[in-house]
Formats: C-alpha cells, structure tokens, sequence
DNA sequence: CATTAATGCAACTTTTTGGTTGCGTATTAT
DNA sequence: ATAATACGCAACCAAAAAGTTGCATTAATG
C-alpha cells in the first residue's frame, strides 16, 4: 500500500514545473490533445527555441509532456496523470483540513 | 468572463510556492488546522530558523498562510483558499483535455 | 532588573534557474 | 548533391532562490 501523502517530493517536482508561467503557457497549448513540435511552440514566444526546448524537458521530468521522435522534429503531446494525482494531493490535504476543524468545532462547543 | 486559457500569473505563484518539499512539509504540519510557531516549524528540520523563516514568507506572500503576532512569537495558520482557486484551475485543464480528446475522437472515428 | 526565549533584519555565500550563443548532426526539400 | 529545416548538445552568463551567520529587538521569567 502506497501512502501518498508522504511523498512530497514527486509532486514537489510537478508542482515546481507548473510554477513557470512559460511552461503553464506551453501546457495550455498542448492541453488541447494536439502534439506539437519544438518549433510549434516556439513560434509566438519571445524566447528562443533552445529556452522553450529547456523548458520542455523540465514538463517532461515531471511527466506533464511525452516526446516521441517522429523524422526529424520532436512531437510533444500532453500527459494529464501528473495532474490528476495533484488534484488527488490537494484534495487530501483539503480533506485534512476541514476534518481537523469540524474537530476543533466539536471541541469548542462541545 | 474569464477564459481559462488567459495567462495565470496568480497561479504560477502558488504552484512555485508548492513547488519545494521543504515548503510542502510546512503546509503539512499546518493542514491540521492548529496553528504553530516559528520555533515549532523549524524544530524536526535541519535547516535554520531563518531559513524556515524564508520559506514561511513565500508561502505567506502566495496567501497559503497566515501570521498572526501572539506575546513574542509569530504563530502561522494554513490558508486554504488558493487551494481551492488551484484546484479550479486544474480542473479547467483537465476539462479542456478531455473535451478535445473526445472532439478529435469524434472526428477521427466520423 | 537581568536573563532567556522567540523573533526580525541585513549582509553574504552558494546553488539553481532561466536564458543565450555557437556549433554539430540528422532529416527534408529543391 | 545542395541547401534549408529541425534539432541536440555544451559552454557560458546573469539573476533569483536557498541557506547561513551575526546582531538587534521584544516579550516572558525569575
């Protein structure tokens, strides 16, 4: 059995690439299910290809982006898991909370 | 109305402020609802005082917590609304995939 | 009142990040 | 075959983040 809550570094990690608004920015181009190459998402930003190509290694560190190699240009396609298990993340740590305060509710006017 | 893919600067704070375990740790301790002290923060952590202190900042300044000066010490209380905004904003993600997945499904099988 | 505990503040060092430039390599197109 | 396209890789740079040390301040304690 594996205890989530006890593992804050993977969703540090994934939480640490969403903290980039460049790469939030990249993530939204890809959220819409199309892939795209480097050069796709690199046209309509300022930065140049090789920063855009960093930051897409860090998304896909943390598992946000795949790569698959198709000829020569590098295809880049969403991964929603990472998400999903830092919704499920955050509603523990919700749940911790409000549980804890209807607690302390009990207690006080109890 | 407020489209979902505008730019979330709002967000990226939060997430950068998520995005360190050892400020993770932090939330933790504090997502029990009681509230706690610098001195009780920083004890179980190798790191300094000031350096607890730092992270405590960032937090604070990304609103995922609260201080309120007691007699000497700074006591610290989780805040749990930019977890709901968070949680908001992964779920408008997460929608957005999935209606497109099912549109290009749509399109692909006719 | 002297002492101690809890913290704030500032300077400084070290590490990490975000970004660029330059160059080499593999595809695709002419 | 040649040229243009799309990358990968490495070195390098500047700025920000993470962390420490030192000292001043404020509040509780005996």
């Amino acid at each position: 059995m594996e205890r989530p809550g006890h593992l804050p570094v993977q969703q540090a990690l994934v939480f640490a690439a969403l903290g980039d608004p460049t790469r939030l920015a990249l993530l939204m181009q890809l959220s819409d299910g199309r892939t795209s190459s480097i050069a796709g998402l690199s046209g309509g930003s300022k930065l140049t290809r090789q920063a855009i190509t960093k930051h897409l290694h860090v998304l896909e560190t943390a598992g946000l982006v795949m790569r698959s190699k198709v000829g020569r240009e590098s295809q880049y396609a969403f991964r929603p898991e990472p998400i999903e298990e830092v919704r499920a993340y955050l509603d523990r740590v919700s749940h911790q909370w409000e549980d804890a305060l209807s607690r302390l509710r009990v207690f006080v006017e109890g």
